[in-house]
DNA sequence: TTTGCAATTATGCAAATGTATAATTACTGG
DNA sequence: CCAGTAATTATACATTTGCATAATTGCAAA
């Protein structure tokens, strides 16, 4: 038999476009940049690779796309949480963030994969619009969340509060992400949430919705399950009650 | 003329590591990961690409020394600071802070280069135990620092504390290095060290060092300079006073 | 000086990678 | 049913990459 021509159907321009990428951010978020190999993406994606230059110029075009399409998923996923959330100001903010620390979120792949292209943003124009769109994108709904909240706040004040509290959120999904095992289940979702009422000056702690097995403490909440030590430092916990972080009112000295 | 052979100087073990690995770092840090291939590593440390395989058994091996030189070298750099801090506990702790959202810290490259290894860390063992101690031995310095306030605190509310604070470094520094247009000149050591003071109940800023030319101004300090506005936004500063962060005492509602 | 050893270089190779180009085929409009 | 065309595959190629192995040479000790 004489070689068999690979049997094919044509998809439309959009479709193709998607599959390539989806192939591509699945490669990198499994292998890290290195597996992401044109004839790797292809496969993937069910197709021959030169198809891929037939839809990009060329493969860092597709990485291009890649990592805007990524940018757009995160944050339309954290964006959708407050769909589902409650009216008051307090708790939509303490819902939002409580979100923002949880999987699907907080996921070692997501990490590898955004730090997949972060070197990139530094030389790559394309790329580094697409983050500061992103990182603006998200820091921009936090502050709308916080301008919510009932009291008084000027621009300034409010911009600095957005920074400090993304920040927050930043470094803990991304300890988070990158170690799981050293923190307790729920123990980042709620150091996140008092460390953001702290640094605004609210108790948002007492918005935070009950976890569900868990009996709804209305004030003076104790933490999920704090009881775990962590694991990678068992005697680190040796004096430990069951609070993260102090539940006494902070003392101003 | 027949090949001239290429002249060289025998060197000691440690020499020819440590430039291998200095060479394989700044490769990465200025072109990423596929820049640092095994004959540019060569080539940068004045060697012959053989020379790797005679001291490292792969270029992997060479990548995770690589990996924990780097994660010492950061960790080394902050623990130097506190050398010629002060003695008070709330100054050491703020100059702690400061200095870890400043250049040399904050740094485009340094972010590069930490990336570059991050998605390695989820399957190489060797790669992840650097990494945690990396991570732990920072957070340990901080804890340490928390500790040494003039307060009360147990076990359980330092380690919060310490996981807390440790994120607004992070997602600072995070931030900072991927977008330093986007942040005033001394914004970020203010906004870290104010949240940080924020998240421990304490004012820090009270206690940071005046910078070299402004005016010392002992409370209620008016921040080094966030006039500039955000480049990246030039509106959102439209309703912007001097203050990032609210200066009024935080109201606990 | 000579000798021996290990540090270093030189050469080669098989596999992988991105890209270019030609050949084929599935679908659409007539 | 029939062409035309764009989507898709197939093939080829020049480079690059990591690695192996043989050939050299700097250097220290005898």
């Amino acid at each position: 038999m004489t070689g068999e021509r690979r049997k094919f159907r044509r998809e439309g321009e959009e479709t193709r476009r998607d599959a390539l990428i989806a192939a591509a951010l699945a490669l990198v978020a499994e292998g890290g940049p290195q597996a992401a190999t044109v004839r790797a993406i292809a496969d993937r994606a069910g197709v021959t690779p030169g198809l891929i230059r037939h839809y990009f110029q060329s493969k860092e075009e597709l990485t291009r796309a890649a990592y805007s399409t990524l940018m757009n998923r995160m944050t339309d996923a954290n964006m959708s949480v407050l769909d589902t959330a409650p009216k008051a100001a307090e708790a939509r903010l303490a819902a939002f963030v409580a979100a923002s620390l949880r999987a699907p979120v907080v996921d070692a792949e997501a990490l590898g994969l955004w730090a997949a292209f972060i070197y990139r943003i530094r030389t790559d124009p394309h790329m580094r619009a697409a983050h500061e769109a992103g990182y603006l994108g998200y820091r921009d709904r936090l502050q709308a969340l916080i301008a919510a909240l009932p009291r008084p706040a000027d621009g300034a004040t409010l911009r600095a509060q957005a920074i400090a509290c993304n920040a927050v959120i930043d470094g803990l999904w991304l300890e988070g992400s990158a170690l799981p095992e050293a923190f307790a289940p729920d123990e980042l979702p709620y150091i996140g949430v008092r460390s953001v009422g702290a640094i605004l000056g609210v108790d948002l702690v007492a918005h935070l919705p009950a976890p569900p097995p868990a009996a709804s403490v209305p004030r003076d909440p104790t933490p999920p399950d704090s009881a775990k030590p962590d694991p990678a430092r068992p005697d680190a916990d040796a004096t430990a009650g069951n609070h993260p972080l102090s539940d006494q009112p902070e003392a101003q000295p």
